[in-house]
DNA sequence: TTGACATATTCCGATATGGGCATATAGTTT
DNA sequence: AAACTATATGCCCATATCGGAATATGTCAA
């Protein structure tokens, strides 16, 4: 065995840059391929292949009309990041950052493992 | 050229759901890897080689105490992936949702580029 | 049907990843 | 110094990834 997950979790989809910044434009509202093309300067292969992953993931739903396929943001994938990510908020929120290492402090008196060492 | 950024960034790191792990685990306080190891399952080198991912993206900070080395969490390089995903929020924000998708039908009608097709 | 346009897919090569295992390095104790 | 503990590294393998170029598929128009 070897090597793990990858692509196929938001975490992943959402790791590579090119991914975020189309995410990013669709955030924008409903746009063809073409749009995206345009508007990334990714090639056109390079944009399909990208919102296959993130289609994948479901974080991007498509809609045909026409010879075009219409790409829309579906951001409710992403709730996991962020519920995920929440929680470390109060890491940089400064007052909270204070409290927390002062909690750690007496957490750790306590929960020290006292087993010799 | 083949094949673009990887783990260097704070959104790669996260990625792997281990790294998860570890940093959930480190949110909990300061911790030798040892601890690590055994709170994740993972085998030691595994915990030591995503230490060293964590860290070089600054997620995780070292303090050598004896022979031990003591890992923190380190927020604050978790915070980009914060402002980035929370721009999301309003996405599954079930009322917010509902006035975004009327706002892109509004606004689709004046961008959308007329130039033909 | 043929042709033009829009998008998806396939194949390839270069590279990086993560795990396993063995071993190196560092610090401590005797 | 030697033995021991704690952690980091190195090496190998299997696999996945991303980009590039070419091509397939799909849809509409003539």
């Amino acid at each position: 065995m070897a090597r793990a997950a990858t692509t196929a979790d938001a975490f992943n989809a959402v790791a590579e840059p090119h991914r975020r910044l189309l995410l990013d434009l669709l955030a924008g509202g409903e746009r063809p391929v073409n749009d995206l093309v345009a508007l990334s300067g990714l090639t056109q292969p390079q944009v399909s292949k990208h919102l296959r992953v993130l289609r994948r993931v479901d974080a991007v739903q498509v809609r045909g009309d026409g010879r075009q396929r219409l790409y829309r943001l579906n951001g409710q994938a992403l709730k996991p990041i962020h519920d995920w990510i929440k929680e470390y908020e109060r890491t940089w929120t400064e007052r909270f950052a204070a409290i927390d290492e002062l909690l750690d402090d007496l957490t750790q008196e306590e929960k020290d493992e006292p087993d010799g060492e």
